[in-house]
DNA sequence: ACCTGAACACCGTTCAAGT
DNA sequence: ACCTGAACACCGTTCAAGT
């Protein structure tokens, strides 16, 4: 019967897959455990018995974002003086559009602990910058700049989002009660948001800025 | 008597100091009307005479903290075919300075309204910008490529800020578990985060790729 | 105008009890 | 081994009552 399958054992799996579920419908801020329990249709406690604590369920979605980034091509097909940023604009652009698909997950990243498959990028996307030629000290400032343009742009993004709540509509509800010459850039800045709705290309044009400034830093090869 | 001083009549600004003061202090997740009021020697809700909610709260901190950036010189003193890269890397570390005092701030700061000195920051930004001769569409790509970056990076580095939570020893406590040779280059990487507890060099050789490859996007001037 | 107490509708998590 | 109910120590906020 319907039932039975609506009651098919708890597992931590399911319970994750329900939280994803939960977040990327209602956001990270509609997640707790009384609801996650009712949508699974068991008692709250009964979560316990697979998760140690919500941290763990925030780390564990967490993990399943990073699952879906796409590392970077282990051998690159084509050979020549930046043939090794291909590979790191495929994975960076993955982990841009995984950000983009689940951005409620920007800001808990930093804060939440690293499961395998995000380990498991880490380690491949460092791998291609070292074996691309860049020294550990380049690797290390590659990494974290590739990073914080990813974490940084979504982020960002995200203020953009929400209609009534949004940065567009708080500016320009605020900018109402000041002379409208006060913030001329600022208005010309809104302006360009909202007649760009995605901001792909924004995105590329500084990951281009990143990628060559990096090749000129691992110097001439 | 100490009493009457302690009870002065409340006032948002009062209410707004002592709200920083605590997440300074313990953190943004430790702050609750009810722990605010208590410190401030009064009850919950003597708060809402003077905040809309607790949304208005942190926008309003969050302003506190916008406050102390330093906005770029205004009229930059020498010449040059570079002379708009010194006000605006002094404001951009000045953010940096600013989200370093205060790094709860950064996972709200997409969230929360945004204040008049975050606005004036912004405008300010953007005119600098604007008058270095950046056209329209660079100024937008250069504003948000610093801002992700100074956003992003904190974000970054607030995963090495709390020592057991943190990204080190959670990491390795994961590490352990794997064959020492699954990541190579994530113990690398680690090992350099601990070995340069502050990243002040590594956040301006991106910022300097950065605005490089800005002065290349504005063309020859 | 400002402060307060009780109340409402929520949280995460512990613990003892069931099967 | 897994599920549950009651309980504890919290939340933000509404509303009516005080001064």
């Amino acid at each position: 019967m319907a039932r039975t399958s609506q009651r098919a054992p708890l597992t931590a799996d399911r319970v994750l897959q329900a939280a994803l579920a939960l977040v990327d419908r209602d956001g990270v801020d509609e997640l707790s455990m009384r609801k996650l329990a009712k949508e699974l249709g068991f008692e709250v406690m009964s979560l316990y018995n697979h998760v140690a604590n919500k941290d763990e369920v925030l780390a564990g979605i967490a993990d399943l974002v990073a699952a879906e980034i796409e590392p970077p091509e282990a051998a690159p097909k084509r050979r020549g003086k930046a043939a090794w940023k291909a590979g790191i604009r495929h994975t960076v652009l993955s982990a841009r559009d995984a950000f983009h698909r689940h951005p409620w997950v920007v800001p808990i990243w930093p804060a939440v602990a690293s499961g395998p498959h995000r380990l498991r990028f880490m380690e491949a996307l460092l791998r291609s910058l070292r074996t691309a030629g860049f020294a550990p000290a380049d690797a290390y400032h590659g990494y974290h700049a590739l990073m914080m343009h990813v974490l940084g742009f979504t982020l960002q993004e995200q203020r953009f989002d929400f209609g009534e709540g949004g940065v567009v509509a708080a500016a320009s509800r605020f900018l109402d009660q000041f002379e409208g010459e006060e913030f001329p850039y600022l208005i010309e800045h809104m302006h360009q948001h909202v007649d760009a709705p995605t901001h792909q290309d924004d995105f590329e044009v500084v990951l281009d800025i990143l990628l060559d400034g990096l090749d000129r830093l691992r110097g001439p090869g």
